[in-house]
DNA sequence: TAATTACCGTACCATAGAGTACGATTTTCC
DNA sequence: GGAAAATCGTACTCTATGGTACGGTAATTA
């Protein structure tokens, strides 16, 4: 059919697969843990339990293994995000709602090494950042801005563009715990912190995209 | 008079201290534009022009040179932030004139470093963080939260905790432009994108934190 | 069953880079 | 002017690590 052999090449090409998954998976914890420089191809290839050679024929180099657990890695992150709007209830409870799911996932131990891993190579990969940030923040402020469009349009809010009033939401109920765990300043964030979070964001972005001549009339 | 044998110690301590400086700075150089990892003892000697040994002789090991260099370049930023809040003007004015020096600082290529560097190394260095923290953010938000604090005070917008809508401020005015930059999305900022931000950032809060029972009044 | 392919173990190479040693030279202090 | 401290230049050690080579072995395919 196509240029290889045949798409069911048996059972070969998928262990290939799976193999390469499992390294991907096994990198990723190490790259996670201590960051590229501190990460090993040796380590790795001890951690898989295989020798060198395997390795180096799934990834010829350390740079090739790096992007594609980046790429791993946002996947898997996006997919968490997925069911985490939940449209039921009223407008303040499916944000609130949305924005708890939303911290706990960013400031998750590994959310946070999966940022500065990016965040520290996007100058030496820059596709690194991009993959990333197509991969998770982009789709989940897709996915916002979908149901803040929607809310927009029965006039529970201001109208305005629903992608920058997606972003403006998710800035306010992430930015500070997330710069204080970037920073190393907390080790990890309570579901205390998470909540007080919510419900300081939350009513600041109802004000802020009250529809017009609603007053102080917020609902919630 | 202390431990040392006289405050004026004369021309060696003096010169000693600036020697030190300038590796400091020379320092600051190489960690900013190649990471920690990336940047070489031998590298930082071939620019001072001097030898080894004096460079070890200054920082016993390049961790001890490392947390200098956030220190100094942490104070730095500072420095540059201290003139920034000016109060002449009505209360959006002052904002988005806050707000617009605050963005150019923070996106420029040298913050964009500093954050990188430190937010990586942050695992590694716990205190490289909350050296940078103290020194630069907080600074400036203590600085706007007196601000924010008087105009609460005056009436001119609502009574809430000062410290948290100085926050809730900053991250509204930075964090879009700050994650495209981290990531690597844009190379360079320009001052139509810095002056757009602004004007979406200073109407959202002045709406969120409007006097209550101020309805959809504000000025500017 | 025979050929191919993947894998293992291990030893090895080359390079880089942190940190040391040391004698010669300059600068500062008294 | 002479002692003391700082600096210089250079050569060196030691370790880490990305990447290679290769012969033997297990799994897959035809």
């Amino acid at each position: 059919m196509n240029g290889e052999k045949c798409t069911a090449t048996g059972r070969r090409e998928s262990r290939r697969q799976d193999r390469r998954e499992t390294i991907v998976i096994a990198a990723s914890r190490h790259f996670l843990d201590h960051g590229y420089s501190g990460t090993t191809m040796s380590a790795i290839a001890a951690t898989l339990g295989g020798s060198k050679g395997t390795l180096w024929s799934y990834f010829p180099s350390k740079e090739e293994l790096f992007t594609a657990v980046i790429d791993h890695a946002s996947t898997a992150f996006r997919a968490q995000l997925s069911e985490i709007l939940d449209l039921s209830g009223d407008l303040p409870t499916a944000l609130r709602c949305f924005s708890l799911k939303l911290l706990e996932k960013v400031t998750s131990p590994d959310a946070i090494a999966l940022n500065r891993l990016v965040t520290a190579e996007a100058g030496r990969f820059p596709e690194a950042g991009r993959i990333f940030f197509d991969r998770a923040p982009w789709q989940t402020v897709v996915l916002l801005a979908e149901f803040l469009s929607g809310v927009m349009e029965r006039g529970q809010l201001r109208r305005d563009n629903p992608v920058e009033a997606a972003q403006t939401f998710m800035h306010l109920c992430v930015s500070r715990l997330q710069q204080q765990c970037l920073l190393g300043l907390i080790p990890e964030v309570t579901a205390g912190q998470r909540e007080r979070e919510v419900e300081r964001a939350v009513p600041l972005f109802l004000r802020a995209y009250a529809p017009d001549g609603a007053g102080g009339r917020l609902s919630g």
